[in-house]
DNA sequence: TCGATTTATATAACATGTTAAATATTAACG
DNA sequence: CGTTAATATTTAACATGTTATATAAATCGA
């Protein structure tokens, strides 16, 4: 699959300077993602970094262990998480975030803007396209 | 991560028929690999297939357990496998083949033939140009 | 208010990806 | 030749994806 292999491409150029800080490429989404708002759901957290709920709750039962993360309970609701980004956290994206930076704009130097600007495009509308096409895709009859 | 959402969609179309037939999406690439070849080399089928060598060792466990594959050594290196499909496996296949294909065409007419050929077309030249533009990302000084 | 259903999160079980190390075999070199 | 380096494959250890199930809390209805 094209997407797989372009996917994997990308992702080697940015897992030396996460490996270096003992981050994996999903820790590093859900703590990008916790800089965005003061506080998020799990639930939410999931959506916006596109992992999975099991994983997630792996992830951050390590990323709290680290105390880069921290967790509260909803006043209202005493199921919802609150989840946030704490001081270290912080300190750890301020540390990382240039070099993910760098490798990024090397990536769209090396493969132009504008061809960026176009593969961004078609895979949203790809994944749009796809996922109200049909909620279940149905499976024929058998 | 766009290809990362975009390849989600794509494999929530197929998963449902292979996982009615126990096959993983992985085992899926492997057996259809082994379709296009008399005999494969571990090394050859990863690299064909896009899968991890360790991660291949235990898929081909797994099928021969099943006997969809069947392995021998080389004459010539003692080390090196012979991995062929066997005719349980091409039955699977073709059990299969259908469904897989149907899902490929609702893709295609729902997303447009032009638009899904110019976006591989994408997909392949970034993997390419990522791939060649450095074997070795730079880590810079640090 | 009680009980059934939904919602938010966590856990279990299994397969895979990633990294590193082990094993076996071949090739290369002194 | 024998020792070392390279190659092919496997295994180990850990993190994640996928599916199914469990737990807890909220909501809804009788």
């Amino acid at each position: 699959m094209a997407l797989l292999k372009a996917r994997e491409a990308v992702m080697s150029r940015f897992r030396p300077t996460l490996h270096a800080h003992d981050l994996t490429e999903q820790q590093w989404r859900v703590l990008r993602a916790l800089t965005t708002a003061e506080e998020f759901r799990a639930g939410e957290l999931a959506r916006v970094s596109s992992i999975s709920m099991p994983s997630l709750s792996r992830i951050l039962r390590a990323l709290e262990k680290r105390a880069l993360i921290q967790r509260g309970v909803e006043d209202k609701d005493l199921r919802a998480a609150q989840i946030s980004i704490t001081a270290s956290g912080r300190e750890l994206i301020a540390l990382i975030a240039p070099h993910s930076e760098r490798r990024y704009a090397e990536i769209t130097t090396a493969f132009g803007e504008d061809r960026l600007a176009t593969l961004y495009g078609l895979l949203d509308e790809l994944a749009a396209c796809l996922n109200d096409g049909a909620e279940a895709p149905p499976e024929d009859e058998e």
